[in-house]
Formats: structure tokens, sequence, C-alpha cells
DNA sequence: CTTAGGG
DNA sequence: CCCTAAG
């Protein structure tokens, strides 16, 4: 509770830069972010954790050895505190505090460099979290690739939609069994809870066979999950997908193939846990979206192995490498291939334009095992519409529908065997928050189907209060115009496939899920982020999705978590990716556009207030910093759009609406900062003229 | 690489 | 957001 406290402290002054430009070179030696990036996270998560506040996610894994005890954790803050308000002191003083909380506040670079300290402690205060934040698992049964029988009714999640309305309901599922290899079938069961509290696997058996062994150089594990999704309503806990690279795989397939199942979601009661998490290796993540449905490159570039492998390395060495992939990685085999099918897009003329083709095929078999379970003509999610529930009517010719599930396209994943639950989960997580969030469209099927023409009306169609509806079906698919949206982070363009385009009622599906989630998550742990420790809420990212704050639970050295995700087979056929204007083929493409939220203003304004408006690499490091999608040029621009934004009248601001408590703020900050700089100028001037 | 600004 | 000149 003191730590909470702590952290919600507000303004606390301007901090006089250091010296002012000449000391640019003197500051980039100054490993101002020594700790920052993976530490900063740790210090953040156990304050608060400790606080209870933040919800943690992450790999269980129990090497908490050495963990501290909380006496221990208590000096370590206590003296992180101390050392920063000492260090605070004098800047303080003479600058403004206009938030009055000019008292003691600690920073987190500061308490950050205790983190390595700090980290195990961390997993024991998470441990009893981790499940609570995860209430989007979705708990999938998984099965053999192939046709394994009996695996297709095991799967029971689903996706609800309330009422049409454009949320989500992620409500969600109960078994999950992984077959893993093709030998022995060892099954985990995940169960979740009706509350939200997700998975309670806290091993995998993943890799306990010998086949599977963490051995670095092990093929991939395939592993099929089929299943359908339930998703639960939390989606503000949606983890982002940050996964560091590394080797061994286990390939996941989430299918929605499960034709016999009812779709009826049937708690499941069985709930094995395990002994001790999974190994943990070199992990990379590999997500596979079936090829008929989604492809995502690998978002693993630049930033992401950021503070993948970098636990000791010093920043500029990550930057560098960063950057270096950025380039050399833009020929990712996936990334730009794209196939026409003009006969069956031709009613897609708008998606072409927008630069994304499809090529969509009927009769492709599906997934890379071999197992065609989905009849290539299916939606990647098919609904369940039927039921007593499912359609009534009401006088006024009104057609009512109840759409009780949605089932979730096939997923591939791939997934080191040395990856932990944690992992494993996020993984999925982000698999299906990328369907979820990437954009989906709504197919109508009638009788079984397809209804295609979205200007028919319903009576036409025969979707009527006569007609019976039971044979009225619904359908997600993937939906090329908003899919990129989501998840297809610059580097991470989400490509995506879908067979023959039944565009009909668009259904506002929420591309701005992860975004929500982003907030939320702020919102519920970080009442007024403090500085550096906001950043860590944002992003994810999506890639979003938003890469939760657990990313520094999940930094024990080895992993890095690699998240792409590929299509399983048949990836020419049904490659989908953003045309460019038939320019140079190899043109970067522009990166998606994603609108600053409150709390990364919040954020954002609370370090310039600090830093001052001419330090963005470092503002960028301290409240930004994994925000991989936020560079510091863009808090410049976000800083500049800010200032114009305050200016100008409420009326004329577009976007979402940023509090004028913030934009105050940031006209106030920009004023002094300003007023800072014409001091220096005039100081310069002056030095030079007594000079001369 | 960072900054600062214009586009 | 992008692009670039400058440092």
């Amino acid at each position: 509770m003191v730590l909470q406290k702590r952290l919600d402290y507000g303004f606390n002054g301007y901090q006089v830069p250091p010296t002012p430009r000449a000391t640019r070179s003197a500051r980039r030696r100054v490993p101002f972010r020594k700790n920052v990036d993976d530490n900063q996270m740790c210090a953040f998560d156990l304050l608060a954790t400790v606080a209870g506040k933040l919800l943690l996610e992450g790999e269980n894994s129990p090497s908490s050895g050495n963990a501290l005890t909380g006496k221990e954790l208590c000096t370590i803050v206590k003296d992180s505190f101390k050392k920063e308000q000492k260090d605070e002191d004098n800047p303080s003083k003479a600058e403004p505090c206009d938030q009055g909380t000019c008292d003691g506040s600690f920073s987190f670079s500061e308490l950050a460099s205790h983190a390595p300290a700090l980290r195990h402690s961390l997993k024991e205060f998470s441990h009893a979290h981790i499940d609570d934040c995860w209430g989007l698992a979705s708990v999938i049964t998984t099965s053999d690739c192939s046709e394994k029988v009996g695996s297709a009714d095991k799967s029971k999640s689903k996706i609800q939609l309330g009422s049409f309305a454009s949320k989500l309901e992620v409500g969600y599922q109960e078994s999950c069994d992984f077959t893993v290899g093709n030998e022995n079938k060892k099954q985990i069961k995940i169960e979740s809870p009706k509350t939200g509290n997700a998975l309670n696997v806290t091993k995998a058996d993943i890799c306990s066979s010998d086949d599977l062994a963490v051995r670095d150089r092990k093929p991939p594990a395939l592993v099929s999950v089929n299943n359908r999704v339930k998703l639960p309503s939390c989606i503000d806990q949606i983890p982002s997908s940050s996964f560091p690279a590394c080797r061994d795989d286990v390939k996941l397939v989430i299918r929605d193939d499960d034709e016999n199942s009812s779709g009826c979601s049937q708690p499941s009661t069985t709930t094995k846990t395990f002994g001790s998490p999974l190994c943990i290796g070199n992990r990379r993540i590999r997500k596979f979206f079936s090829s008929k449905y989604w492809k995502v490159t690998p978002k693993l570039k630049d930033e992401e192995h950021f503070n993948a492998d970098s636990e000791i390395k010093p920043v500029y060495h990550n930057r560098k490498i960063c950057y270096k992939r950025r380039r050399s990685q833009r020929d990712y085999p996936f990334k730009k291939r794209r196939l026409y099918d003009r006969s069956s897009v031709s009613n897609f003329e708008g998606i072409s334009r927008e630069g994304i083709s499809s090529s969509p095929r009927k009769g492709f078999s599906c997934d890379a095992s071999g197992s065609s379970a989905t009849p290539c003509g299916a939606s990647g999610i098919s609904a369940c519409v039927a039921g007593q529930h499912t359609s009534f009517q009401s006088r006024d010719s009104h057609v009512k529908l109840r759409i009780k599930s949605f089932k979730v396209p096939e997923l591939v994943i791939e997934i080191p065997e040395s990856a932990t639950v944690g992992s494993l989960k996020r993984t999925v997580m982000d698999a299906v928050t990328a369907i979820l969030g990437g954009g989906l469209r709504v197919g109508v099927l009638l009788q079984g189907k397809k209804i295609r023409d979205d200007n028919k009306t319903l009576l036409q169609t025969g979707i009527s209060h006569n007609n019976k509806l039971d044979a009225l079906g619904f359908s997600l698919e993937p939906n090329p115009l908003q899919a990129p949206q989501s998840l297809c982070h610059e580097d991470r363009p989400f490509l995506l496939a879908c067979d023959t385009p039944r565009p009909l009622t668009r259904y506002p599906l929420a591309p701005s899920v992860v975004h929500n989630v982003v907030q939320q998550r702020s919102a519920d742990t970080l009442p007024d982020p403090p500085l550096s420790s906001l950043g860590n809420f944002i992003e994810s990212d999506h890639d979003s999705a938003p890469s939760p704050p657990d990313m520094s639970i999940d930094k024990s050295p080895t992993h890095s978590r690699a998240l792409v995700a590929v299509p399983a087979m048949n990836v020419e056929a049904l490659a989908v990716v953003p045309m460019r204007k038939s320019k140079r083929s190899d043109a970067v493409q522009r990166r998606i556009r994603r609108p600053f939220s409150v709390y990364e203003v919040e954020a954002l304004v609370q370090a310039v207030e600090k830093l001052g408006t001419g330090r963005w690499r470092e503002v960028k490091l301290r409240a930004f910093d994994n925000a991989k999608h936020r560079t510091y040029v863009d808090l410049k621009d976000k800083w500049k759009t800010l200032v114009h934004t305050a200016r100008i009248s409420p009326q004329q601001r577009r976007g979402e609406p940023v509090p004028q408590e913030l934009l105050d703020r940031v006209l106030t900050a920009h004023a002094y900062w300003s007023q800072q700089e014409a001091k220096q100028q005039l100081k310069q001037q002056h030095s030079e003229t007594c000079r001369l």
C-alpha cells in the first residue's frame, strides 16, 4: 500500500536537463537507460503487484530460487526512494512544482536498478496473480493435427457477440488437451473458471517427452489445437504480443474444424495442474494462422529483440541491432506475397484498392499436418445461431437474432517447447486477439449458403420472420480491410486470406479492442502512471497488440518471445498482403496510424514535464520504452500536435478527446520549457558577448 | 543516431 | 506519420 501510494505521485517538478544541449554525447554515455528496459519493468511490476493492483501474467517459472523476502523488497524500494529523493532534490527546488507533489517520489529508473534482485521476488509476488490477468484465456481443446478421433467434439470455445453491440464479449472455454508430437498424447487440461480467471496450467507437459526434449536444435513440435474459443469478457486483460525470438518451437494448430461439435459449451471439470513450469530455452513462438484465414508475418523485428536478449547489454547495442534487423528483414518470405484470384475477388474491389489482395480459394486443404478437417469453403469462424433462442421475430417485421457463439478459425501456432505456459497463453491469446481485434467481418449463411450480396434486403434474402431463421448462420471472417489495423504493425504485417469473399453484414468488431485493452489496463493498474512506467503498459501491440506489463516476467535470459504467425499451408494461394501503389515493390509501407491513448498522452506529458521538449530520446526511454511502436520522433510529433491541440478550441479537436487537464499541462510544460530554452539562449548570447 | 521542422 | 537536414 505504501508503495502504491508512492506510485501515485503526480508531477514532480520540472527537471533541468543535466546540461542542456552541449551534453548530448555525455548523456548518451550515461547509461540512463541502464536498467530501464528490463528492470524497470520488474520494479514496477513489483510495486504494482505488491499493491495488489497489477495483475501479472507470466511464465510460471519456478526459478525463483532466491526470492527476496517482502522485507528485503521493502528495503530496496525504500532505498530507491531515498536515493531518488536525493537526486531530485536539487532540480525540484529551483523548478516550478505546480502539481504540488514535490515531496518524495521515486523514479523507476532508480528502483529499476534493483530489478535484477527483485525479479525473482516478483515472480513470487506475481504468481498469485498470474491467472487473474489472463482472463481472456481461451481454453482450447487440442488434439493432434490429424483427425484424431474425439478431438473434435471437445472444442467448445466460442466467441460471443452481445447482440450486435460493437463490443466483443469474450466468454470462454473449458478444457484443452495438447497433443505433442505424433507420439504420446500428452494432455493438458486447462480449465478456465467462469470468473475469468484463466488457465490453471502451471506446467505443460509439452516438453517432457523425450522426443520433445528441450534441446536446442529440435524441430518444432506440432501441436494441434482443435477448438472453439469462447472469449471472456475481460478484454482488458488481453496481453500484448511481444515475443522474443528463439529456436525450438511447438506448433499449435487451433482449428475450428470440429464440425461434429455442437458448439455448445460445457464447462470442463477437469483441471490438471502441473508441478513445474515448462523448461525454457530459447523460444520462438510462431503463430500460424491457418493459411486460409490469416497470415501474420513475424513481428519480431527490431524492437522485438530489444528487450529480449538484452538483459545486460547496453541500450545502444540493442538499438543498433534493432535497426539493422529492421532493414534486413524486409524480405521476409511472407511479407510480400500476393496473389490474385480475379474471379473470386471480383466483388472485393474495395479490398484490392485498399492494397490488399486476396486469393480466396475454395478447395484447398487446410492444415500443415495434413488434416484438412475444415471444408475449405467454411468460414474462418462460424457461429451457432441455432437453438430455440437463436432467432425469433418481433411484430414489426424486424428480425431478431441471437448469436450464441462464434467459432474461432483455425490457428496454427508454433512455439518452442521450452516456452512457458505463460507464453503459450499469450501466444494463443495473441492469435485470438489478432483475429478478434484484427478485423473480422461477418458472413451470413442461410441454410448453409453464404449470402454475398450485401445489398439484398433481409426479406429478399429470405431472412425474414417468415422463414426459418434456424437456418441462419453467421461467420466471422478475416476482414482484409481491418485486419491490418490491429495486429499488423509495421513490422508485423498481418497477412490474411480468406476464402471466397462473402461480405455481408459488416460488423464493427472493435478494431480497438487492443487499444482498449491497453487503456483499461493502464487505468486499472496505473491511476497516475509514473513516468517510465506507463510505457510499459503501452504497446504492446498489439501489437498490439499490446504487450502487457508482464513483459518483464518473460524476460528471463533465454526466452525471447517471437510471435510469428504464418500460414500453415498453401501460403501462396492465400497470402494476402498490402499492395503498394505499384511503385517500388520494396517500398516500405507506411506505418499504421495509432492514435495515442489518453494514457499514453499522460505518460508523454509527464515525461516532458520532467525532461523537457528537447530530449525525446530520453522521453521515449523513460515513458515509452516498451512501446515499441512509438519512436522518439513519434513522441515529438505527438507533443507537437498536443501543443497544437491544446491551443485550439475544443470544438476543433478531433479524435479521442484529451482531458483538458492534460492539455493544460501540455501548455504549461511547453511554456516552461520554451522559456527555459530562451533563457538558455540568452545565457549563451551573453557569454559570447562577454567574450567579445 | 538524435533533433527539429516542414510536409 | 513521413522525410530530411543538421549536428
